[in-house]
DNA sequence: GAAAACACTTTGTATTGCAAAGTGAACGGA
DNA sequence: TCCGTTCACTTTGCAATACAAAGTGTTTTC
């Protein structure tokens, strides 16, 4: 594991409200949309637009339906995004931790070696 | 806390790039800008934007210089930076605390209360 | 029966992450 | 001494997108 594997950090689940959104699904089973909009605090839109882009990553199962006249949309992590998460949560901890460990390496130490990503 | 507190999380230092500059300055003292491209794989262009966004939130000191005839920048967090680096990590790091204790809650329990943010 | 509430979705915008291209100085070979 | 290359950046262009305001359709309330 080096400095750089910031770059395995998944860009969809990375975002703030999207990392909320599974970071409470997480802790649950399976939420209505309007559980999470209250629980978050977040607008509608973003809650709709959030959601989409989980499910289309495979990372949530989104299903809506009517009940008693009314949209019922209830929003629940797939094994996929449940792994995804995993994956990134550990990833943000060892990058937690190695901060956390404090100024270590002398200055100057990381020059040299240039190595530039492929074009 | 809530699990609304996310909304805290500091979207400058939130984003993948600045959140490994971060990381990476906070386990050293200073580190010149071609250490931190090498360092995390980056494009040069994409370290110069994520180093004055840093720089513009007072999160870090970037010094320009000429050494040898060459331009030479070196960054290092500032102690605003520091604090609240240290605090962005508390909060992810309870985030993910959180989300590793794994399913509890019933599904449900989170409706009702509407409370939308003030617009 | 008009108005408000509810549960969403769509739209508009303003931001911004990113890499390709650009800049300018120094160095190396022919 | 010219020409190309390397180095250390900065600027530019664009595609992606986070966000909230406005919109939709139903249902309840007064």
């Amino acid at each position: 594991m080096n400095a750089a594997s910031y770059q395995q950090l998944d860009r969809v689940i990375h975002e703030r409200g999207r990392l909320a959104i599974m970071s409470l699904l997480a802790a649950t089973t399976e939420l209505p949309f309007t559980g999470i909009r209250d629980a978050l605090e977040m607008t509608d839109g973003n809650v709709t637009t959030h959601l989409r882009t989980l499910q289309e990553a495979g990372y949530l199962a989104v299903t809506k339906s009517f009940q008693n006249g009314r949209p019922h949309t209830t929003a629940a992590l797939t094994v996929t995004g449940r792994k995804a998460f995993r994956h990134h949560v550990d990833l943000l901890a060892r990058i937690v931790e190695r901060a956390r460990s404090g100024p270590s390496l002398e200055p100057g130490v990381m020059s040299g070696s240039r190595l530039r990503p492929q074009t």
